[in-house]
RNA sequence: UGGGGGCUCGUCUAAUGGUAGGACAGCGGACUCUGACUCCGUAUGUAGAGGUUCGAAUCCUUUGCCCCCAGCCA
């Protein structure tokens, strides 16, 4: 891709750098390195789509790394979520699946090289010593008084941790660089602890010693023969030390690099958040279709193609943003628009009765599949006396502007015939309309006025007497300011919850031949939006999730333009 | 007020000393058997102040604002 000419974002360019002065021999190896203690959410699809794209780009290869190193939040569960995820995003590690508890033997021979160097040291401070011992921001930390043990003490203190002897929390390794530093990072950083947990999802009770992330990461790194360890911004501050461990070590050296996390507006996108979303009952599970999560995602109806596309959008950089969600609701329409086979449905049903079409009589009407894909080919509506239409699309006293049904106005139906509005029935006690009366014009018939008068409008609807029941979820974004952390003093996150996010509508109407949709399906109700079909649909009645809206720019004329 | 980063249309993102461009969002219009799609048009931006230079978003000085770091999380 980038073959030719100048790379898209600083980080390609840093690997063309490289590249040019043949740090790496010309080899480009990158890994996505998730910890499997969560689903993952589309800020991670940005980082799988960077790891694996500049691999791609550059002729190299992009593996994955289980960072499996705390077994106190870990989980199987999520390794095969996570390997699910990133293959329906169409990415692929080859046989390339590591962990970084792969490396346990060997981080931990690299631990007694540098207490042998006199660069680590067993600590017995408690962690609320270690704390107060760091310092804060503004001063140094004070050294511990176990900092200067010998080579041999350490050595036992440290073989005797994995062996078990001691309790959690009792003592910890730690690197010996600087109480005084600038960077918190560098003041003797922890890099083992002890966790007698049950079992790790991979080592099972071996190891009752687990190496903290900043001594694992940049190590298994070293290992795998990464070249360009690609990671979000917080991990600046940690470079130094990703540094310092593989200098002191003397081992092969990647360059650790770092963009800014993907954040989206009316979301949250970390796990502990999502998590809080999900166990406080504000959402259903972590594939609920308003989670970020790729597995909200996919049941929501996004396609891997609308995912990739907005991240290639938005782009690689270094600044702290907040991309709009209408960009990744555009992609979605975008990609929809092309491949999605239009249906109709009425989602708020109200009836018409067509009072000079014959009793009893159903005609067959073609409807097309798809204007975008002549090669969708078409299908046969079924026209009968009485049809629901949508309640939005029949006004009896009709604002300015509005071209849709009202008394005495002429409208097409959709693929079926001009009909013209002539009188309401009305529930005489609530004035609730019950039926709307019309007329067709039965020379109108699939649509077209054979003395060629226009109407300004067309809208859709379907049989009364031969359509099916559904359910509808419609969906609105889940918290109500564009950045949920915009807060009151003394508020929480969560008091910017949209709690009216999720709207079901059960009693909608929809074309015949949806009868056979299967879940994931996914279809344009024409003039409402996608749709897909929900796992929770049964055999008697179809859920659909309202994927995203087609725009609409009536809405927004009626609404005074607000939104 | 220690250390590390970052400030370009409303939101993202290009331009790497030489015409500030693109996308989304907005607005206006054309088209239309989806008020969709598509097409056309349009407004809005280099954080501030100095300096270097024929020429500065870009280099220098300085000010301001924002983000990250004080887990035995990653």
């Amino acid at each position: 891709m980038n073959a030719s000419n100048t790379p898209t974002d600083f980080i390609r360019a840093a690997v063309e750098e490289d590249n040019h002065t043949n740090r790496f021999n010309g080899r480009v190896q990158t890994r996505f390195p998730p910890e499997p203690n969560g689903y993952l959410h589309i800020g991670h699809a940005k980082a799988i789509s960077i790891d694996f794209g500049i691999a791609e780009d550059y002729n190299g290869i992009c593996s994955l790394r289980f960072d499996d190193t705390n077994p106190t939040k870990e989980d199987v569960e999520y390794v095969d979520a996570i390997k699910f995820d990133i293959r329906w995003l169409g990415f692929d590690w080859d046989e390339r699946e590591f962990y970084a508890s792969d490396y346990f033997d060997q981080l931990y021979e690299f631990a007694l090289i540098l207490i042998k160097k006199e660069k680590a040291y067993v600590d017995d401070l408690s962690a609320d010593e270690i704390r107060e011992y760091r310092g804060t921001l503004t001063e140094p930390g004070r050294v511990s008084p176990f900092r200067n043990r010998s080579i041999a003490e350490n050595l036992d203190l440290f073989e005797r941790m994995k062996q078990g002897e001691f309790p959690d929390g009792s003592r910890v390794l730690r690197a010996k660089i600087n109480m005084a530093s600038g960077n918190i990072n560098m003041r003797d950083p922890v890099m083992y602890r002890i966790l007698h947990t049950p079992s790790h999802h991979r080592t099972g009770s071996k190891w009752c010693i687990y190496p903290m992330y900043d001594y694992a990461h940049g190590q298994s790194d070293s290992i795998e023969g990464v070249t360009h360890s690609l990671c979000s911004l917080e991990y600046e501050a940690h470079r130094p030390l990703y540094d310092w461990f593989l200098d002191e070590l003397e081992i092969y050296h990647p360059r650790q690099i770092e963009f800014a996390r993907l954040n989206l507006s009316f979301t949250v996108m970390s796990k502990r958040r999502l998590i809080r979303l999900v166990q406080e009952g504000f959402v259903k599970g972590w594939d609920d279709p308003r989670m970020p999560t790729i597995h909200g995602l996919r049941r929501r109806g996004f396609t891997r193609a609308s995912i990739r596309n907005f991240l290639d959008l938005v782009g690689v950089a270094k600044n702290d943003s907040i991309i709009d969600i209408a960009l990744l609701e555009h992609c979605l329409r975008n990609d929809l628009n092309k491949i999605a086979t239009r249906k109709m449905a009425v989602l708020r049903p109200i009836k018409v009765i067509i009072d000079n079409f014959p009793e009893g009589l159903v005609e067959e009407l073609d409807a097309i599949n798809n204007p975008e894909d002549p090669q969708a080919g078409s299908r046969k509506i079924l026209f009968t006396k009485e049809l629901y239409i949508e309640q939005e699309d029949f006004c009896e006293v009709p604002p300015p502007k509005y071209y849709r049904l009202f008394p005495g106005n002429e409208v097409r139906l959709r693929y079926g015939y001009f009909i013209t509005c002539t009188s309401v029935v009305k529930d005489p006690n609530t004035g609730q309309i019950l039926e709307i009366h019309c007329t067709y014009d039965p020379t109108t018939r699939g649509g077209d006025a054979q003395d060629g008068r226009k109407v300004k409008s067309t809208i859709h609807w379907v049989s009364a007497t031969h359509s099916l029941a559904a359910e509808v979820r419609l969906y609105d974004r889940l918290f109500l300011t564009e950045d949920p952390f915009e807060l009151e003093e003394g508020q929480d996150f969560t008091a910017n919850i949209n709690t009216d996010s999720l709207e079901v509508l059960p009693a909608c109407r929809m074309e015949t031949s949806l009868k056979s949709a299967a879940a994931g399906d996914i279809f344009q109700f024409e003039r409402l939006g996608y749709f897909n079909v929900d796992p929770d649909s049964t055999e008697i009645k179809l859920v659909f999730n309202r994927s995203v809206s087609l725009k609409d720019s009536w809405s927004r004329l009626a609404s005074g333009g607000k939104k």
